[in-house]
DNA sequence: CATGAATGAGTATTCATTCAT
DNA sequence: CATGAATGAATACTCATTCAT
């Protein structure tokens, strides 16, 4: 037993899981889910095909745990930044600068939490389906995030706007903004810009007084 | 020959296409590309399965066929918008209408172009690729709206802000409305109020100006 | 009703037939029989394909009619040979010579009768054998031919060798002398020249005299 | 590591392939190539259909890798033939002798390489073609025996005749009663007989001194 | 009788999953 | 527990044949 109540062979265990799942979450952005073989996530992780057996029952399963990997840190980051504060602003900016840092980090995630999330709200009956868990803790995400927008309505920080409208487009274009800048590369000047540009056009749109005026 | 120079023959033909079309569509969008069979498609339309391949030479065929179909529609539409006016604010609201009122009436559409758009800008390497064609449609499409944008700061009616983040952020906020929406039913109503929402939200964002001069 | 006792109906048939049968021997022996589909064969003919079922009941049956026709004209002739002399080289030279122009002049049917052979002797149960009405013919032929040789033998002109053997020796060589020999085009002068050499190497093998008292 | 240098899995995997080779085998000769399925292979091998693609890519792959083996066998041992002796006479008699002894072997290879010859030399343009490997083998064939024959007209041991049309009689008449005698079984004595017979026929021809001087 | 669109059985091939070593 | 060969169900696609027009 090592000082933390984990053996030498649980964390060895714990190793080899993350490599699939390096390896899965590497190939399932390239390549897609079902261009993937699990012979290729096996040559990936350099590993024979039959190990990844031993630590995911199926090829679903697999998908499944590098989703909630990823996903449940995200969400739980997410969580830190709903209980730190309760100025709707700060949170608005906290959330952002939470997701351009978490998905400058984890590209390959985003690609498929996209593909993911387009699948999803489609409500498409694909085979395979996010887990469970990841859902509950989505929809916990989306409960928060609106109730942030209320918050901000009723305290008159925000204009009163269709609550579930703003938040669909608060993730709609924070996700494409970041994919089409991180496909470029990434570099901390394109993170704060991005950062800084999704709040500012959440806060203010586009159009000046002038334009308003017209 | 009928009176449109079309001979009863052809139009059979076009109907046919067409029925498999609107199989391989709805399929599509409901189970995703792999987890439908071209048996299925088949059998949806009424069809034996051989007689697909009379009509498509592949299920890559039909899938770009059907990607084309709907697509070159829209795009023709948005056309016509760039066209028709010089005015930006005009321009991002014919947009707007022409986008919620196109992908109303092809809810099976959106959600397949949603997914091709995520693997698309994700840049993921399917195997099954949109049409050459499709993807340069859509390229001179965001030209045309980054042009929009680009007048309009010029013109001092839009903030002077990355317009290919603009563009972005358009993109994304607007499909995800239109998803979310469109995924609980359609009704005039409902129409009406995600083009309005789209607009103000794009227009102005959502902070007041009490929450700006916090 | 024609001269001949056909109606005009009954020659066209006739005509329709043989287009078929042609277009069936030229695409056999280009590209094989399983490599060669109905559509091709109606194509060349410049029918529909469903037309080719109004004459032959499959494409067995096609095969085989195309065999029959070549084929009985072959044998025909030959049997014309057979009882033409009882001279057993005068029938050598005629066979022989029969076979070379009639192979000259249905280079197509050399092809697919030499495939034919191979699958035959090699005791293939294919699908797709000769009609039995063809394998009559031949085994008639061989029998024949057996007799020539036999009567040689007898006679003393003929060297006492195995007789089944020297049939199989005969029809081998000379096929493929044909086929090699054809196969880089035919003239008069190539005719003639293949004419001669198999009669001789028939007649006197290849060691000289000198050879011989080696 | 096993004494020649080979490990266990290496020497299963040749056995695997090898099955595999002997059941195509088999079936192609008994059946044709078209009329095999690839699930008729695995079963005669008694294997799953799957087994044989971690062994041939393709249908198309076994039957090559079939013709090679056995092919280069057996234009290996003519090559040794060919570079034992310079003496014509002697080089012609090793060739019969070698030709029998293989064939006898390999009756089923025989009938394959009949078919295949009866494609090649008709110059068919089929899918399943021979790999270039064994056809430049099959060209060194040709042009060492064509050799033999040029040399022994210059000693004077053969007759002056067209040395590309004794090639070609030499091996039809050859081929054609190893086909036949072999189809009627195999045993020693049958052999020894082909063996003389061939030689004596290509040697002396059929007519005798009375006959020529008719 | 010709047509050619529709049919659907048949086949090569893939790949997630299992299991003997 | 790792391995990777074997499995066999699943699926895209072909093509001989049929039949309504």
């Amino acid at each position: 037993m090592s000082d933390d109540g984990v053996s030498r062979k649980e964390r060895d265990r714990l190793v080899r899981e993350s490599d699939f799942l390096d390896s899965a979450e590497s190939l399932f952005a390239e390549m897609g889910f079902y261009e993937t073989s699990m012979e290729d996530v096996a040559k990936r992780a350099e590993y024979a095909t039959g190990t990844i057996y031993r630590y995911f029952e199926s090829k679903e399963t697999l998908y499944h745990a590098l989703l909630l990997r990823k996903g449940r840190q995200y969400f739980g980051q997410t969580q830190v930044v709903f209980e730190k504060s309760n100025d709707p602003l700060l949170q608005l900016r906290g959330l952002i600068c939470c997701k351009v840092a978490f998905f400058a980090e984890n590209w390959d995630f985003l690609r498929i939490y996209m593909t993911e999330l387009a699948a999803k709200t489609g409500g498409s009956a694909r085979a395979c389906r996010p887990p469970q868990e990841l859902d509950d803790d989505f929809e916990n995400y989306l409960s928060n995030l609106r109730d942030v927008f209320v918050r901000g309505m009723k305290a008159g920080v925000f204009r009163k706007l269709n609550p579930d409208h703003v938040v669909a487009a608060f993730i709609g274009m924070s996700n494409e903004c970041l994919q089409t800048s991180l496909a470029e590369g990434v570099s901390g000047d394109v993170l704060e810009e991005i950062e800084m540009f999704v709040f500012d056009f959440v806060s203010g749109g586009i159009v000046t007084e002038k334009g308003r005026s017209v």
